[in-house]
RNA sequence: GUCCCCAUCGUCUAGUCUGGCCUAGGACACGAGCUUUUCAAGCUUGCGACUGGGGUUCAAAUCCCCAUGGGGACGCCA
């Protein structure tokens, strides 16, 4: 039975690196139906916070990477790990230095075979009388990680490749304590668009922040799951029953990516188009909420007309509130240079009126009914529709891109479309 | 400095293990076009890479060595 884990120490919030590497052992839990732990590393007392341990948890929950046990914390289990430093002394494999425990480095070269790299060879003289307890009582992370590996029986240890140097410490620690030693891959890490450690200074780097931003969760583990790893097979949309059903620790590649916000935009873009639209109301209207587009009261399938109207012109969810919001204010405000190029013209004016007295005859309010009209009075004008239609535009919605002219009226209705088309060219009701 | 890892388009990658099917495939971004009611989306298309040098071989992106470049680790942090 695979068992694998992911653990953070609750010092920061959880961030793309991290997750990655979380996903990465949770794909590999999913595909090989092992299980997926959870492990906190909160020996640091001073800066581990309980704040950033509900943000760690709060986002797994969100890429919908469940765990399979109880958590693990290690500042309850300090005991553990003073009791293993006990035995080692005992067995002469570890000695006290004042408050402190050190292990004897081992003599021999040691070899480690890496699932996704082969085998890396490490010469003993880079070892040395590691610490295992701190003065102040506490383990440091090389020891507390082995002992709790082995007692939570890891199988596999899949993490960042900066622990790579880590890894001979921790088998000399295994091999003291006569457990057996798991397998282990290292997996490369995430760069920034500078090639350095990804950081604050690239923009977003925790979880949070990117759902904040409108991204969705599958587009995120789809994105992270593809730096690094690739289905072979030149597919770039990948649901999680994909991943798992694809991902294998052997394809994971051995050289770091560049974080690349352009594809991760994509991707959003991609499955906020593919989403039903009764879903994709439902997690836009609490974002419309928010930026008082539309209060408790709205209309549900108003809305749902309007998130599939505007699906395929976003990429990300917060960039509906724009959008949507002329369909929903009392006062719409029209941009300058759209009024200017649209409205300011007598003739186009005088044209708009005569449509929009056409259109009062036009029952039901519905968009091939409102084209028909629009293309008959244009001819009965002798000029193009399109000579209707954008003015129109920016008539009813204040600036001249966004979705088909038609749709929108539908969805505007009658009064709202009315109400402006008279704003817009000066002339009252009738 | 020492040790470890890595090296294909600007970026993410397929191909490397098991040399020939690779005049190196796909995706993002960018350019052009189609469509058209603007903006998107979609479709077509263009641009664009095997780090360098030595081997091995009939044949190398693929195997070996060296160089160079990038990354990581060298804490009583995790």
């Amino acid at each position: 039975m695979v068992r694998v884990r992911f653990a953070p120490s609750p010092t920061g919030f959880l961030h793309i690196g991290s997750a990655r590497s979380a996903l990465f052992n949770w794909l590999f839990a999913r595909h090989e139906n092992g299980k997926f732990l959870l492990r906190i590393e909160d020996t640091d007392r001073a800066r581990s916070k309980d704040e950033y341990l509900n943000e760690i948890m709060e986002s797994l929950k969100w890429l919908g990477m469940e765990t399979d046990e109880e958590l693990v914390f290690q500042s309850k289990r300090l005991d553990i790990y003073k009791d293993a430093a006990d035995r080692l002394i005992n067995d002469g494999k570890a000695y006290r230095e004042g408050d402190a425990v050190r292990i004897k480095k081992c003599e021999e070269k040691i070899r480690v075979q890496d699932l996704s790299r082969g085998e890396i060879e490490f010469d003993p003289e880079i070892l040395k009388d590691e610490v295992l307890i701190k003065s102040d009582g506490t383990p440091t992370y090389n020891f507390a990680c082995v002992i709790d590996d082995a007692d939570m029986k890891i199988t596999h240890v899949i993490r960042g490749d900066d622990h790579i140097s880590n890894t001979p410490k921790q088998i000399m620690i295994y091999e003291a304590l006569g457990l057996e030693v798991p397998k282990f891959a290292h997996i490369p890490l995430i760069m920034g668009p500078d090639g350095g450690r990804l950081s604050k200074r690239h923009g977003a780097t925790s979880i949070m922040e990117y759902k904040q931003l409108g991204y969705l969760s599958e587009a995120i583990v789809n994105f992270l799951a593809l730096m690094g790893w690739a289905p072979g097979d030149n597919r770039e949309i990948l649901s999680r029953s994909d991943l798992i059903k694809e991902f294998s620790l052997k394809d994971v590649n051995k050289t770091s990516a560049i974080f690349n916000i352009d594809k991760l935009n994509w991707l959003n873009g991609q499955y906020i188009k593919e989403m039903d639209p009764g879903k994709l109301a439902t997690v836009v209207m609490p974002i419309l909420q928010e930026k008082n587009v539309i209060n408790e009261n709205f209309d549900r399938e108003k809305l749902t007309n309007l998130v599939e109207l505007y699906k395929t012109r976003v990429r990300t969810l917060v960039e509906f509130p724009t959008h949507l919001n002329p369909f929903y204010t009392k006062n719409l405000k029209r941009e300058e240079e759209a009024v200017k190029k649209y409205l300011e013209n007598d003739e186009t004016r005088k044209n708009l009126v005569k449509w929009r007295r056409e259109l009062s005859s036009v029952d039901p309010f519905v968009k091939d009914r409102i084209e028909d009209s629009c293309r008959k009075t244009a001819a009965s004008l002798g000029i193009k529709p399109k000579e209707l239609i954008h003015p129109t535009r920016v008539a009813i919605s204040g600036t001249t891109t966004g979705a088909g002219l038609f749709e929108m009226m539908e969805i505007m209705g009658k009064e709202t479309v009315f109400q402006r088309i008279d704003e817009a060219t000066g002339s009252g009701a009738l």
